[in-house]
DNA sequence: ATGAAAGCGCTAACAG
DNA sequence: CTGTTAGCGCTTTCAT
């Protein structure tokens, strides 16, 4: 059977309260008692139990994440699959567990926000989609739960929440990678509901305003790289424009294969990107890398920061760093 | 504060134990009275806490995910999400809670299996990975602790898999996409070190052979658009082939996208599909579906199945069937 | 059919 | 500095 705190206590020679005051490195112990408490829980292989603990502390040291299937689907996946990466890697260095939920719809959103806070299993929970009037926030608000949101919500106070500074890195690409005395610039992206979209249309827009050149915009209905395709279709068109900031990765080849098929040529392209397109495009793409990630790291971090008290509601926006 | 079995107690009128038994349906308790305590713990809101229940029952309703960050490269990742959701739809109609750990090598792998099952937090292991002389493995085979594995693990003996029938699927995939009278067929296929290329190759040149025609195998580094792209470099400039059968999506559009750019007609194409080309290729290429969240699905089966004892090792193959 | 009480493994006063 | 004790919320004998 498993190692029990009481056999440590017995194999040390102490109370059980020593050898929890042990664990949690109180300094009132003598360094004499917690080399000896040590010792013995190293050699008995002695873990504690989460339960047991999670039952007195009212805290579990797990974090609950809530997954939509849309998000999963809208963006190609590779996204999210980094932010899960970027939320497991600081939830290990800061010693709590991940618990991950995949919901279908929004009502499978607030259902399961709802039976991990209520079933007392996890210590915070992290939100990664937003949407208009969103209950499971509502909800998560109104008990004072922790929790943070991966983008930006609809509703700001009160929230934790964490994205990149779409505006800002698009204003930024605009102006590095389109040179002044160009008369249009054309912004190809995704879904035109979702606030990463606003943004940085809002960003192209402010920068092309600053050079003086045209702003043409082209939203497709979802983030794939046929939508890439039929929007080159649709802006070769009308014209040969020759300036190009594209708003995600598979936007982009769809974009390219199109560039690529009908060979044209002196074009300046600005993306988004994740994957490696850059052995292939690198001399004719400037790819900024959004870094999704970091985005998991931030949110969790700031999660953790505000359960344990150490933080009010300090947002983060991730400035990405043109290269 | 969060409501208590005391508090229904309570309210209900009754005791503590009686609430409990209410909850776990134990049919000696009156119709009467569960008609009163369900009335209570609906008009309360009460929900168990897992954590006191998971004490004392020395089960969490939690399972782990082992997920490895090769894993998540070297497929394309569309791959490993599906299978989570399998999991979670599963992990959810079960009334099981789902943990996932990602991570960044073999060690890691295995210390995070070991430190799931020594804190007490999960009643049982999903690995997505096998290894050669996998530790993980081998820790929980000693300990006797529940565990699947997505996969076909080296060591088949006392251990619980699920896997796709590869060799029968690519089997009948030849037979089905080609005809009798060709020559010669290829299969592209990804890394060699993987049980699955091994499988698939297999069924492949037992098809061949059935056929009595020349079975050619060219494997990749990995799975990915590029180098379906550079296989097929190599292919068509020893050959003009005409049959083709390609292991993985990504090799599949590295592979079009050659075959598109040099314009080759009048071949014949089966591959292991999951995302939607259809639209596109329907007509050139036969398409199989690999289903990867019923992997995920009927892994927790068998993981559940085990955990409460009613099954022994009965590991799943899942016949894909071609359509 | 139901209640009383013990106890799961741990932490946190309180005492000394 | 360390031990004693109560109790977190629940399930499970053991009574009745």
């Amino acid at each position: 059977m498993k190692v029990t705190i009481k056999e440590i206590a017995t194999d040390a020679g102490v109370s059980v309260s020593t050898v929890s005051r042990v664990i949690s490195n109180n300094p009132k112990i003598s360094e004499s008692t917690k080399e000896k408490v040590r010792e013995s829980i190293e050699r008995l292989n002695y873990k504690p139990n989460i339960m047991a603990r999670g039952l007195v502390k009212k805290r579990t040291g797990i974090l609950g994440v809530i997954m939509p299937k849309e998000a999963i689907t809208l963006f190609s996946s590779p996204f999210f699959i980094e932010v899960m990466q970027g939320i497991s890697l600081k939830g290990k260095e800061r010693d709590y567990y991940i618990m991950y939920d995949f919901c279908k719809n929004e009502k499978e959103e607030y259902e399961g926000t709802k039976k991990l806070v209520e079933s007392g299993l996890v210590d915070g929970i992290c939100l990664m989609s937003t949407r208009k009037g969103d209950k499971s926030i509502k909800y998560l608000k109104e008990l004072q739960f922790p929790f943070v949101i991966v983008g930006e919500p609809e509703e700001k106070d009160e929230v934790l929440w964490v994205d990149n500074n779409n505006l800002k890195a698009t204003y930024d690409m605009v102006k590095k990678v389109i040179s002044k005395g160009e008369n249009s610039a054309v912004f190809i992206g995704g879904d035109k509901n979702l606030t990463v979209t606003t943004n940085r249309v809002e960003g192209f827009k402010k920068a092309c305003k600053e050079l003086n050149i045209q702003s043409v915009v082209h939203l497709g209905k979802d983030f794939s790289r046929e939508e890439g395709f039929r929007l080159a279709e649709i802006i070769f068109a009308k014209e040969n424009y020759k300036n190009f900031i594209v708003s995600d990765d598979n936007l982009l080849k769809g974009f390219l294969e199109y560039v690529e098929k009908f060979n044209i040529k002196n074009i300046n392209i600005g993306s988004f990107n994740r994957t490696n397109l850059k052995r292939i495009w690198k001399n004719k793409v400037f790819l900024l890398d959004i870094k999704p990630e970091k985005l998991g790291i931030e949110a969790v971090n700031l999660l953790i920061d505000n359960i344990l008290g150490d933080s009010k509601f300090t947002n983060k926006v991730i400035d990405i760093e043109l290269n």
